[in-house]
DNA sequence: AAATATACCAGACATTTGTCTGTTTTGCAA
DNA sequence: TTGCAAAACAGACAAATGTCTGGTATATTT
């Protein structure tokens, strides 16, 4: 077959691998010889190796599938975290919630332990949680003075920041509109911690 | 060995393999078998092909590390996308800047075309934007009026909302203790529109 | 308590996969 | 034009990997 100019052919292969490593499918030798139409397996090795050689890849030699991207910050592992529609009185479990969708979150703590919400009110204003806002939670019993909560009131998921005075513990709004919330303690649901917050401006096309 | 009880220990080893197919590092039999201390590798063999049948996993049988995760909307296609930490005046590109990370974000266009930058000031909290919020932008000469965009101002990157009057460009804050910028449009450079906004209230562990 | 189902073990073997040696051909620089 | 480097080919072999058969032990159900 005919020679590609020094370097193309290798550029290529690299995108054609690190497009597979991306979509968590890491390809053999032979895999990479055959989207290339060569005859040799060498062939395709030789090349992966030279890309070794200028980091853009490492291998674990010997293993099969063993090619990977370098640590740079591009290959990370996520989770994926439902986020609910509605929430219901009572324990919550994305088994029952209404799913509308999954968020890509960076790992921390278990996975089933983090849920999303989408904020409905304007009590939250003052500190910049809008209403159509998404907030990221994760589900805890308790939590410190001065966190923002989600907590159940009514039977309605709010978001409210806690604060823990002598015995009772506040549902604080960050707006004048709103009134405080008091609970007693052993009154209060409380579903977690909201560890972020987001705001689309422009939908996923 | 002690036996677990039924479908414990194959519950554990779908998030391992769970795991290790979203890290994009798919497993072999050999290494489910090490990582739960089975003495046969046959054990995990079974575990995995019990899974198969239950449609939690799927393979591509006799091929090495063959088993993925069933399309189903908990595998997606993901962009990481580069958080700089300080955006120079002249041409965007990533391999100038420098990059604090990377961030998740779902799939939209190009990805070279995103980048992310952490808000500096207070001239956008009227409209949630706080200081140390993380806003995400696409790269576009262009905005609407209306749009929450970035631009250099005096060699330094800010966020603003755009407004288009007449012949002039307007980069408006959101808080009273700001003035308005007016530009002449072809004196602005618009690094990009916002699409989305967010705020870390408790570091990735 | 007995029967059944499931978890786990052992070993062997076929196939896939990585890797090496040796060679030819073509692009590029001197 | 010549020499060198890189692209590509060919073949063989070792090791990794999947898979199968046969078996024991424990959890669960009847």
């Amino acid at each position: 077959m005919g020679r590609t100019p020094h370097g193309q052919t290798r550029h290529k292969i690299f995108k054609f691998v690190r497009q597979r490593l991306r979509a968590g499918r890491p390809p053999t030798v032979r895999e990479v010889q055959q989207a290339f139409g060569f005859s040799a397996v060498e062939t395709a090795r030789s090349h992966l190796d030279a890309l070794v050689e200028q980091g853009l890849l490492e291998k674990e030699s010997g293993k099969a599938r063993g090619y990977r991207l370098p640590p740079g910050g591009r290959e990370r592992p996520l989770f994926l975290i439902p986020l609910l529609g509605r929430v219901q009185a009572g324990a919550l479990t994305t088994a029952v919630e209404e799913i509308e969708g999954f968020l890509p979150v960076d790992v921390r703590g278990a996975e089933e332990d983090l849920f999303a919400l989408r904020v409905r009110g304007e009590s939250m204003v003052g500190v910049g949680i809008l209403p159509g806002d998404i907030v990221i939670v994760r589900r805890q019993p308790t939590a410190a003075s001065g966190d923002v909560v989600v907590a159940l009131v009514d039977d309605e998921a709010t978001v409210k920041t806690l604060h823990v005075r002598g015995g009772a513990v506040e549902l604080v709004p960050a707006s004048p509109h709103f009134k405080k919330i008091v609970v007693e303690p052993d009154a209060l649901t409380l579903l977690g911690k909201v560890i972020e917050v987001r705001r689309v401006l422009e939908p996923t096309a």
